[in-house]
DNA sequence: GACTTGAATTTTGCATTCATTATTCATTTT
DNA sequence: AAAATGAATAATGAATGCAAAATTCAAGTC
């Protein structure tokens, strides 16, 4: 059925919003960069009013900071922001495994323990960037699992929001190996479809990397 | 100190981003209606530019669902959209109920308390309009205890996306009853200082406003 | 009479233009 | 020389203009 999906037409705002939003979030743009309407216009080849419309959506999103008459900035998250955050994020992350377990179907669970096996594969080998990698998809797959799409889409948003710690949270070896006993515990939880502990470990986890984050941002800041 | 505020400048988009955002919840634009660009320019004075900045941003929010080449329609939010968001609103809620508790005063809780009393009274009495202002003022309250601005604004902006509910859940007297026995609990659990205890009773408090609406969704579709 | 077809009209997306407000930089003043 | 003033320049906010798309509606076909 419906072989001929629909052409997806995107204006070029929405466009826009999409790209500006990827450069922020990997850095291209830095936090507090001013951002310049005619330079990016000439970037993109674009006039002023789509890019507009698209700086006022990333404002709303927290990504960007417009102040009238001044233009547009890359919006710095303020530590407060980011502990405000957290506790946050922990009770969505709560929330989804609590789903996820009564959802949880035996391919699932399959595909659960794949990752998390290659993910601690790659603790063992020291290799972080695969591992961070993996680590997102299992919170991701366990989103997608508790099937409230409103939930996730929440979650990833305030994710961006949170970009800008994402390298500092150098873990330390201890840190590191707490961060995969904690994933082995919310393994644990899964199997036994115990939605309540899953929960409260999921909560706990995203408590750990407050905690981490806490860390480089007292000693080191951004 | 500071005696000459700053003299706070808004562009016209700022302006009918909140214009057009109270008249969606307040009912004025009803759910599904056709967004006429036009129509609104005239209404407002205004050009066609600052209002399509403000529904884009509008759009971004969730209350307004934008078509390429075909226009804006008030967003309808769905039933199954309605059940995401009640769970959320819960967690939300619940982690509010358990930082008010690690923070609240003597004086906090003595305006609660006055609330609550005050709140009662109008159940008692019948009064429908004043209980559900002060049962708001209520949970915004605890929001404030709990001291944490970027939870407060995110439940505000969830809160906003289901106001077309709000006339649905009428309460049964039974379900009243209900509310107003969970107000008392939560009273009680916030006297103890009991995070835990309020935190659950409010997961649960929602848990029992999500029943009405889905009984009201269920029978009479709005 | 219901269903197409296609021109006329309206609406939308984007570029351009104009007015207002910041910013920069040279000049003057202390 | 440092600070203050003001002209020149650049950027922003909003209106207008224009091309492309969608909608409307009347005429034609089955």
């Amino acid at each position: 059925m419906n072989e001929h999906p629909l052409i997806a037409r995107r204006s070029l705002a929405t466009e826009l919003t999409g790209r500006l939003r990827d450069m922020i979030v990997e850095g291209t743009l830095k936090a507090g960069d001013k951002i310049s309407e005619p330079d990016l216009c000439a970037l993109f080849g674009v006039s002023r009013t789509p890019l507009r419309e698209s700086l006022k959506v990333l404002a709303a999103e927290g990504l960007v900071e417009l102040t009238p008459n001044r233009g547009a900035k890359v919006a710095r998250i303020a530590p407060e922001a980011v502990e405000e955050l957290f506790p946050i994020m922990g009770m969505l992350e709560a929330l989804a495994g609590e789903l996820a377990c009564t959802r949880l179907t035996e391919s699932d669970l399959a595909r659960l323990e794949t990752m998390h096996a290659e993910m601690v594969g790659h603790w063992q080998r020291g290799e972080w960037v695969p591992y961070s990698r993996l680590n997102r998809a299992i919170h991701e797959e366990i989103f997608r699992i508790a099937g409230n799409a409103t939930l996730a889409a929440l979650y990833q948003s305030l994710m961006v929001r949170i970009h800008a710690v994402r390298f500092v949270a150098r873990k330390t070896p201890e840190r590191w190996a707490e961060a995969v006993e904690d994933h082995e515990r919310m393994m644990t939880a899964l199997r036994a479809r115990d939605g309540a502990a899953l929960s409260a470990l999921m909560r706990e986890h995203l408590r750990h990397k407050a905690d981490v984050v806490h860390e480089a941002l007292t000693q080191n800041l951004i």
